[in-house]
DNA sequence: GCGACAG
DNA sequence: ATCTTGTCGC
C-alpha cells in the first residue's frame, strides 16, 4: 500500500512538491500507444456530506475495452487551491488503483503534470508515488500560453511557461477545443500525444477519463444516496 | 495590490 | 469540481 504523507498547510504542500519532484523520470518514452493496458483515473466530491469517491477503469488500449474497474471512497483532505490539486485527488486515486486486480499499465489523470507551476502537478505526483507510467490530460489551459493548433484532429501547438514547452496543446477532434497534454512520469511527451490521440478515437476527452469520470459520479450517488 | 487559476 | 432545463445544431 502506498502511503500519502498530508502536508499541514500549503506552504508544506509546495515545498514538498519541490522535493518530490527530483524523482520525476523523464527520459523514459513510455509504453507503446496500442499495446497492454491504459488506465483512467478520476474523482467526485459531495463538499456537503464531506464525500470523496474515486474512480479507476483499465481498458485494453488495442480495443478500448474494459478490463477491469475499481472505486474508493474517502473524506475530503484538502481544499481545491489551484497548483496543489494533487493533495486533493492523490489520496482516494492511490485507493482505488490499489483496489485494481489487473496491471494499470499507462495511467491516464485529469490535469496536468509538467505543465506546473513547479513542474510537479497531479500526474507527476501520481508517478513518483506508484512508479506507474503517467500522463496528465487537461481541458484547460491553466496559466499557459499556447497558439490554437491546426483544426484537424492530431494537429498540436506547444504549451509555453516562457520558453519552456511544458505540454502540447492537442486536436483530437476537429470542430471542438483542444485538449493539453503534459507528461506525468516515466513517459515522453510525443508518446502522451500519441496515446490521447489513441484514447480520444471518438470524442474530445480519452475514453479513460470519460470512464473513470462516469464511474466515479455514479459511485458518488451512490455513496450519498 | 489585483487578477488569474488543473479539478 | 458542482449548481442545472431547455435548446441550438449536426
Amino acid at each position: 500500500m502506498t502511503t500519502f504523507p498530508m502536508p499541514a498547510d500549503e506552504a508544506e504542500a509546495r515545498a514538498l512538491q519541490d522535493v518530490l519532484r527530483e524523482r520525476v523520470v523523464l527520459d523514459e518514452s513510455g509504453p507503446p500507444p496500442g499495446t497492454g493496458h491504459v488506465t483512467g483515473v478520476d474523482v467526485a466530491y459531495d463538499e456537503e456530506r464531506d464525500v470523496v469517491v474515486a474512480a479507476a477503469v483499465v481498458l485494453d488500449a488495442a480495443t478500448l475495452d474494459v478490463v477491469d474497474r475499481s472505486t474508493a471512497r474517502g473524506k475530503v483532505t484538502f481544499p481545491y487551491v489551484p497548483g496543489l490539486l494533487a493533495f486533493r485527488e492523490i489520496p482516494a486515486v492511490l485507493a482505488a488503483l490499489e483496489a485494481l486486480t489487473a496491471d494499470p499499465g499507462l495511467v491516464v489523470c485529469d490535469g496536468y503534470g509538467r505543465a506546473h507551476p513547479r513542474r510537479f502537478g497531479l500526474a507527476s505526483h501520481l508517478g513518483v508515488l506508484t512508479g506507474l507510467p503517467v500522463i496528465g490530460v487537461a481541458k484547460n489551459p491553466f496559466t499557459f500560453r499556447y497558439g490554437q493548433p491546426g483544426p484537424h484532429r492530431g494537429d498540436f501547438s506547444p504549451l509555453l511557461d516562457g520558453e519552456e514547452e511544458v505540454g502540447r496543446a492537442l486536436r483530437t477532434q476537429e470542430g471542438t477545443r483542444p485538449v493539453f497534454v503534459s507528461v506525468g512520469h516515466r513517459t515522453g511527451l510525443d508518446n502522451a500525444c500519441a496515446h490521447t490521440l489513441a484514447l480520444a478515437r471518438d470524442f474530445r476527452q480519452p475514453e479513460t477519463t470519460r470512464r473513470a469520470d462516469a464511474l466515479c459520479r455514479a459511485a458518488l450517488r451512490e455513496a450519498v444516496a
